[in-house]
DNA sequence: CGGACAAGTTTGCCAC
DNA sequence: GTGGCAAACTTGTCCG
């Protein structure tokens, strides 16, 4: 009986099973050296002079849509209208 | 000869050393606690209907000096004219 | 039509936000007070002439092999469960 | 007297500035790309009938274990070094 | 919606 | 003592 259908353990072959983990493994790499890359612009513009951490949050507000920031800086504005910003 | 001043591994003896491990595991778990107490009250605050991204940002700003937030905001204002907000 | 659901600004009362904010920042305080009780015990262990490296290297091991535990079970349960072996 | 040194909010130009904005928003989206390519790979994977979660703790445990023996490295010799065996 | 995974922030350490 | 580096913990996001 085949073990199709029952979520089993070697499915196809091992073979395959290399292969996928092969090529997650590569594309993790992948994932981890633009993320090296990114940090490495960041510290390009600390050495610039700028705020890193402000930089950060424009990127962030950037990749949301301009009405959702708003809001939220409305809701911030409230909230803090009413317990105080001490 | 004496181990003191050797940096040396047991200066005293396996009893302080023991305690020692004992008060800071003690302590880590409380700290455990609270984290967890915390948690709790963000979901309360959640189940009130309060933005809780907010929260925790209204929450951080306190934690600072006003001048600190107005200065990071105003920095935030000027990236993003520069930048633009789409 | 409330606001309750709607992710809303002022769902309830100033003071049930307040309340909320009061709470949160003193589960914060107690929690840093643990964090400098913990430094504090570090401190007195190296005076007592242990290294501190080491100690907390110790205490995270212990931690993590605490966790390992749980942690087996649950993998050797996952695997079990493809075996198929219930 | 320069900004730069001061945290300070524009320390060089617009053009500058919109570059390390450009830059990094572009290899956000690259990694993006990847998260969506292994994304596909795990659908590929549960379709050849594979158990994604347990193809997850795999990939994590190989991850684990290259990191563990400059980790295993690391600890050997702090121990020893405390022991005062170089 | 809850739990796994990734990102970001903070904290402690070390070199200067 | 300070500032950069590394690691721990917290927070946010995404998938099931």
């Amino acid at each position: 009986m085949s073990d199709i259908g029952h979520n089993s353990i070697a499915p196809d072959s091992n073979e395959r099973l290399i292969s996928l983990v092969d090529r997650i493994e590569r594309l993790n790499d992948e994932r981890k050296n633009i993320s090296d890359d990114i940090k490495d612009v960041y510290v390009e513009a600390k050495s610039a002079g700028y705020d890193v951490k402000v930089l950060r949050r424009v990127i962030s507000d950037r990749a949301k849509d301009a009405a959702e920031v708003e809001e939220q800086d409305a809701i911030r504005d409230m909230y803090l209208k009413v317990v105080g910003l001490y």
